[in-house]
RNA sequence: GGGCGGGUGGCGGAACUGGCAGACGCGCCGGACUUAGGAUCCGGUGCCGAAAGGCUUGAGGGUUCGAGUCCCUCCCUGCCCACCA
């Protein structure tokens, strides 16, 4: 027995995580006949130690599970590590050691951290993104993806890494042309890479969008934006020489009022259109363009700048000429590369007019209100749809349908038509790393790019690279890979050296983990309809267009290979804050603000490092680390424990008793009821943990205002105390645990607490039957009343008058309206 | 520039569809118990004021019997996107 009143998490927290493993607790899949919840946190990159993050994410997460295990549901919750990439290898490279040592060391370090920490994860279903028998199915996937076509080979401008020495996705790019992972510079490079074609289904991830009610708004929002959608037209324009110049454009309404047109520096008419006498300053141009950085030069900072070409173009609704400009704005990568300007209408377009002297033509009215000054006066470009002016034979037509008749009037007359264009890119995913999945093809001189067999996956990454992060691929310096033979034709050929990017292997583990260990396929349609969709997914929002967004496009692959049915990978969204250190600045070496996980549980147990993340604030805020805070979260505990070793008798006195509860003990009995249904709540909805813990520490401070003197009293305190144990449960599941089995005593000794059902409550003892109602003169509080919750109007009026203060401000005056509330307050209106 | 959040005591944060602002915790003050307390228990704690009372949710206006909550104007701040035609 433990029976002594200090509580002492070191003794108590290794005994339950015992238990849980050995009772094999967190299984999912023993309740077959009970309805699924399947939660889960994002996998965690073992690139060194487990910090705070990880604990919030996975604190989260496990109080999640864990309440719906209690609440009958078959819950599984997962771990697994996302363990290739490059961190990684820029580590191994830094120390010289090899990657898979490293890796395999981190993730030991995180699996101990994490089971100190109690997490109910069902560790039967570990995976780890490097062993081969994970990663063989990303090979599977790319053969069936080559198959259908949404693989292919392209000759592209990558975004090229000068630290991480790869191509890195557009997504992977942060400010100022930074390296998400090592912020190093990138800088645009023409390579051969393997792309994914995401864009084929923008319009289905768009769409998918409305669905996600239970996901942040912010975040659908950012998906939305990153998809990107415009809709618009496209428009050629004839220049001399026969070539046209085609235009995409959103607001072909204000087309009479092009007065020039502007081609992107890279665009390939420029030289073609460009006159002789201009040549030499275009060239010019184009070259300093060129060897501007990319960012510097499109920033919105940037100033406009651009030069004539000397070329004129026919803008093809009005037959007029307009001159036709280069300029650093307009982007290559963007519709056509071309765009007709419009200064009257377009912000951009009118500073640019302004600076190089371009005429300016007013051709948008304002549906009503007053008329648009001339083109002079304008100082700013008037964006706003209205009714067209000066338009031919669309004068008078309001923009929206303007642009409808526009478009279809273009498309009549073979010069252009309605278009709709993408800010989302083709996700390119070849890696020149070793550190990721092998791209399963070969190259042979005979028959070209030769996908490898089914049968012959998992091609496997070889041990003995050489990684120096110079030079060329890692893979294509290890002979006993690269030689190889050609599945087709038999002769030599050579492997594929390039890897896949590491958001690949997060794109569908969440799929995998249903089956970790299948070998006949990558995941099992079957156990597909039992588990999914992820009910809940607990994770950081900085990967609201990364990750978030691959791991949608890739669940419709897999739905088109008819392994899983649902449209979206995932019901809930819950994105969690940012721990921050005690000095409100985000943790860093550079600040000496870090504080992580392990040293904390040394000190005060994981139960109170668990209660401090889920009490210091609702789980997407972010929230600053607090040592003080955490002394209290471990007080509250110690009291807890005290408060259930002081009323042991209670536990004797027979259930009976708890009827006769009147009083005191009555109203403790209201307050542990109350408590149930608010800890309960806190589960619903907004999760709010936070305001959960603090109604238990209110029937925690209720219990110790209470002395039981008989039975009746003893068997509400008994009530009470058992509900926070059973409430107490997900939030700090060992010290909840040990005062179940301990304390509660030896009815339930063989029972886990994990798996008991979780309390409701008696809506008869929540209602409250008399209540404060308060009193007001204009709107002022001037007193409260006790009265029925049914009480009327009249009643509670007259105890209001009665009341010295109330009528003190009454006096004298007269009373012109009164307003009463039911069971909440009365107001008296005087003048 | 655009989108989405935020601004409430000394601090973290509560407050359902407009209805007693400041739950709970931290900190602080006092008391009890103690050889001792940085343990524990009890009490107090938005601000001004001796009190009566007055004031108070970033600033200013409005609607209302009543506004942290709704409307308008503005300020500050966090995150994301950013010359996307």
């Amino acid at each position: 027995m433990t029976m002594n009143d200090r509580y002492d998490p070191k003794s108590i927290e290794p005994r339950w995580q015992a238990r849980w493993e050995e009772a094999g607790a967190f299984r999912a899949g023993r309740r077959p006949g009970a309805e699924k919840r399947y939660v889960l946190e994002m996998f965690p990159y073992p690139s060194g130690a487990m910090h705070m993050g990880h604990g919030r994410v996975y604190t989260i997460g496990d109080a999640l599970a864990r309440q719906l295990r209690m609440r009958g549901y078959d819950v599984l919750h997962p771990i697994g590590f996302d363990a290739l990439g490059l961190p990684a290898e820029n580590a191994a490279i830094k120390d010289g050691r090899h990657p898979a040592e490293r890796t395999r060391e981190n993730i030991v370090a995180f699996r101990a951290e994490m089971k100190r920490l109690g997490y109910a994860f069902d560790w039967d279903r570990e995976l780890s993104t490097c062993d081969a028998e994970y990663y063989r199915w990303n090979q599977w996937f790319f053969l069936r993806m080559l198959e259908q076509g949404i693989v292919y080979r392209r000759q592209g401008k990558a975004n090229w890494c000068t630290g991480c020495q790869t191509v890195i996705a557009n997504e992977q790019v942060v400010d100022e042309s930074r390296c998400e992972r090592c912020e190093s510079a990138v800088v645009e490079k023409v390579i051969p890479e393997w792309a994914f074609r995401i864009t084929a289904f923008a319009q289905e991830l768009l769409d998918g969008l409305s669905g996600l009610a239970e996901w942040p708004e912010r975040i659908t929002t950012m998906q939305r934006n990153w998809i990107g959608r415009s809709d618009g037209a496209d428009v050629d324009f004839a220049v001399p020489g026969g070539e046209t110049i085609r235009v995409f454009t959103t607001r072909v309404d204000t087309i009479f009022g092009c007065t020039y047109a502007v081609l992107a520096p890279e665009h390939p008419l420029v030289e073609k259109v460009t006159t002789p006498e201009r040549r030499g300053e275009v060239r010019a141009f184009v070259e300093r363009m060129r060897k501007t950085d990319v960012l510097e030069r499109t920033g919105e900072n940037a100033p406009k700048e651009g030069v004539f070409t000397g070329a004129r173009a026919v803008n093809p609704f009005t037959g007029a000429e307009v001159p036709v400009w280069i300029a650093n704005f307009v982007l290559a990568e963007y519709g056509t590369g071309a765009v007709m300007s419009v200064p009257a209408h377009d912000q951009r377009d009118l500073e640019f007019a302004r600076k190089y002297g371009l005429p300016v033509k007013v051709v948008i009215q304002p549906a009503k209100g007053e008329r648009i000054p001339g083109p002079d006066a304008l100082e700013r470009a008037s964006t706003e749809d209205g009714v067209l002016d000066a338009s031919g034979p669309f004068t008078g037509l309001p923009s929206a349908e303007a642009r409808r008749k526009m478009a279809a009037h273009a498309e009549e007359r073979g010069f252009g038509k309605a278009e709709v264009r993408w800010h989302l890119r083709d996700w390119g995913f070849s890696r020149q790393r070793y550190w990721g999945t092998p791209i399963p093809v070969v190259h042979c001189p005979k028959d070209g790019t030769v996908p490898v067999r089914d049968e012959d996956l998992p091609v496997v990454l070889p041990e003995e690279a050489i990684i120096t992060g110079t030079g060329e691929p890692p893979l294509a310096k290890v002979p006993s890979f690269v030689e190889t033979s050609c599945p087709k034709c038999g002769g030599p050929a050579r492997r594929e050296v390039e890897t896949m990017d590491t958001f690949v292997d997060s794109s569908w583990y969440y799929a995998r983990y249903l089956s970790p260990r299948d070998d006949r396929r990558p995941v099992d349609p079957e156990l597909a309809r039992r588990w999914l969709p992820v009910d809940v997914y607990v994770g950081g929002p900085e990967h609201a267009v990364m990750h978030l967004l691959y791991f949608r496009f890739w669940h419709r692959v897999m739905r088109r290979l008819g392994l899983v049915h649902e449209d979206e990978p995932c019901r809930r969204l819950v994105t969690q804050g940012i721990v921050n250190g005690p000095d409100g600045r985000k943790m860093s070496k550079r600040w000496g603000n870090v504080v992580t996980p392990g040293p904390m549980v040394d000190r005060y147990g994981a139960d109170t490092l668990r209660l401090f993340i889920l009490f210091a604030a609702p789980p997407e805020k972010d929230i600053d680390w607090s040592d003080e805070q955490v002394d209290g979260l471990f007080r509250f505990l110690s009291r807890v424990w005290r408060i259930f070793h002081a009323r042991q008798d209670c536990f004797r006195v027979p259930e009976a008793a708890l009827a006769g509860a009147g009083g005191e003990a009555l109203e403790l009995r209201r307050k542990t009821h109350r408590t149930i249904k608010k800890v309960t709540e806190s589960f619903e909805g907004e999760l709010k943990f936070n305001t959960g813990i603090a109604a238990l520490m209110e029937l925690v401070n209720a219990l110790y205002q209470l002395e039981p003197a008989d039975d009746a009293a003893r068997a509400a305190v008994r009530e009470a105390l058992v509900a926070v144990a059973t409430l107490l449960a997900p939030f700090a599941p060992h010290a909840a645990e040990e005062l179940w089995h301990e304390v509660i005593g030896p009815a339930v000794r063989d029972r886990l607490l994990a798996e008991e059902p979780w309390p409701g409550h008696d809506p008869a003892l929540v209602a409250a039957d008399t209540v404060g109602i308060a009193v007001q003169v204009n709107g002022k509080l001037r007193g409260e009343v006790q009265a029925s919750v049914t009480a009327g109007e009249a009643e509670v009026r007259a105890l209001a008058e009665a009341e010295e203060r109330v009528r003190a401000h009454l006096a004298g005056k007269t009373v012109r309206k009164v307003v009463f509330v039911p069971g909440r307050l009365i107001n008296f209106v005087v003048g």
